[in-house]
DNA sequence: CGCCAGGCAAAAG
DNA sequence: CTTTTGCATGGC
């Protein structure tokens, strides 16, 4: 078990505590470039959102393995559980890296704390279409103007915010293109406009990928419009899980040539590639200069 | 002004 | 099949 719950917290909005024996950094999950929503608080706080779940957490002071969170056990269980990945041993993982990948180990030293967010597949197909040619604040704007267009409000105790919409929720607005058009996608409006109607008309579907091997879930990505190979790998790890893929970016492949000399150091990881790949661009990311 | 940002589709070779 | 080109927008 990598965290445990603590006792139940009386009338408070965080409401339980646990422990967290595993990697976990909430500033470098943020910071990690996976997720686009996450939202930071002045006294340290961090809010995630999938689908209609939110939730509130900080980590305890003085106690780095311990957080306080907003939700009861069940939904921990139920829900965050698989979202921050809590099945998998990431220490485990980092202490396979062999000696003579010395980049890497530098890397997951950096990167340490950081986990493979399992997201909604919608909010992920949708987030990394946009995602392309675009530097991270300027997604992060455009998926916001989206939320705030056609998503549910939510009003907490901490703020009110928009949910990311469904699929249904922006076809089913009258004129939805319009709408869609004032939120700065660019040349990437026509991609979006069309996995709208993709997965509305249920030409693709989301929920039943998740039994289909990696291959064939790259392949289904790869068949959108709008949608290559760098889209579909980010898909396919930040909301399936598959580990084994480790998405090639401009980051990933300056790093590529530059320290391997070429050769991909990500395929003999085998099952934990993309967890290697996000080490290695949240190090680059943190060390642009070196660039 | 130029250059690039978690690339891709379409055109050209 | 492989390589080149155009693409919206904003920040530096």
């Amino acid at each position: 078990m990598l965290f445990a719950l603590m006792h139940q917290m009386d009338g408070r909005q965080l409401e339980m505590l646990i422990r967290i024996e595993d990697d976990f950094d909430l500033k470098k999950i943020a910071d990690s470039g996976q997720c686009f929503r996450v939202r930071e608080f002045d006294d340290g706080t961090f809010r995630f959102v999938t689908g209609d779940n939110i939730l509130y957490i900080k980590s305890q002071p003085g106690k780095s393995n311990e957080y306080e969170v907003s939700c009861d056990e069940e939904t921990w269980i139920g829900i965050w559980t698989s979202y921050f990945d809590f099945e998998r041993d990431y220490s485990l993982i980092r202490s396979s890296i062999p000696n003579s990948d010395n980049y890497m180990l530098n890397a997951a030293e950096c990167g340490k704390g950081i986990r493979i967010l399992k997201q909604d597949p919608w909010e992920m197909l949708i987030s990394f279409i946009i995602s392309q040619r675009k530097a991270i604040p300027a997604i992060k704007a455009s998926i916001e103007m989206i939320c705030e267009r056609f998503g549910k409000e939510i009003k907490t105790e901490y703020e009110s915010l928009y949910l990311f919409p469904t699929p249904e929720e922006i076809a089913k607005t009258p004129d939805f293109e319009n709408l869609l058009s004032e939120c700065k996608l660019g040349y990437r409006l026509k991609y979006i406009i069309e996995a709208v109607k993709n997965v509305y008309y249920k030409e693709i579907d989301l929920e039943g990928l998740k039994k289909n091997d990696s291959m064939t879930l790259l392949e289904a990505f790869k068949g959108l419009y709008g949608v290559g190979e760098k889209v579909a790998n980010c898909i396919a790890l930040f909301a399936y899980g598959r580990c084994e893929l480790a998405p090639v970016d401009t980051w990933i492949k300056k790093v590529i040539e530059g320290i391997y000399d070429g050769v991909n150091p990500f395929t003999k990881y085998t099952d934990s590639a993309g967890i290697m790949q996000q080490y290695i661009f949240y190090y680059a990311q943190t060390h642009k200069q070196e660039f």
